[in-house]
DNA sequence: ATGCACCTTGTAGCAACTACAAGGTCAAGC
DNA sequence: GCTTGACCTTGTAGTTGCTACAAGGTGCAT
């Protein structure tokens, strides 16, 4: 298959498929006679494992290391568990530090709220220190 | 003050605080006989609001679009109102899909954990579909 | 006058794409 | 057989928000 149908199928831009490629994240496809790149369905495979493992948040080097990790079968469990394991924590870290940031924000909101009448207090509550900013 | 004070002062890079002059994020500081930086109060106060905002997720764009709002005064509320609810409802987003990702994780995790004896499926997981990656 | 911390500009690098530009290929339609 | 249009090729530059040099200037203490 041309890059057009595989980029369809995986939902992946050309452009972002040819820079795999470039990066070595995806192996280089056989070419037609007219220079097209020609895909296989391991490609395809490959492709979709790539761009799954990428939308749960692993970095494209991680990404090159899950895909070694499952080329030899043997001892590779517990390094790609290690991996998960990681990935898992660095997650949970950023849902912590979002949501004490959604908090700040709503309590910005809800001082504007409060202040109905005079005015709002949220380029205040930005500035944090009681001088006036400007 | 010069600049490494500032950044000092403020937990910023010198090179970042330069970066956010280029920008027009930060107005230019007079300079010394000598062609130092030399910072006033005024650009403490807003590189204070700058880092802060920020950290709270906000865009170099949409910093820009804070201070400018919050400079002509009047109607400028709903304005800055909006800015941050659009922030909020994209930090509630950002934390849905995390935990999303989250459970997926740690799914595979509790499969491999499962399947100790025989070899785990995180690697099949990841591949998604039941055909044989590789 | 010499060392050292600090400053200056300019340029290049990072991640992970995305967006051109200028040109080649291929099938369909007239 | 020739054109049109969709698709492909390579190469290069842009994006965001910094960060990291390199090569040189300044300011102050010893």
């Amino acid at each position: 298959m041309r890059i057009g149908e595989l980029a369809k199928a995986t939902g992946t831009k050309a452009e972002t498929i040819r820079y795999y490629e470039r990066e070595g994240i995806l192996p280089a496809a056989d070419r037609t006679a007219g220079n097209y790149r020609d895909y296989s369905n391991e490609h395809l495979a490959t492709l979709s494992f790539v761009r799954r493992a990428r939308g749960l948040g692993f970095s494209t080097s991680q990404v090159k290391e899950l895909l070694t990790l499952s080329d030899n079968d043997d001892k590779s469990c517990s390094d790609v568990d290690q991996l998960v394991r990681q990935q898992l924590k660095e997650v949970n870290r950023k849902i912590e530090n979002l949501i004490l940031l959604r908090d700040e924000l709503s309590q910005m909101l809800q001082s504007c709220e409060a202040s109905r009448i005079g005015d709002c207090q949220i380029v205040e509550r930005l500035a944090q220190s009681p001088q006036v900013w400007r």
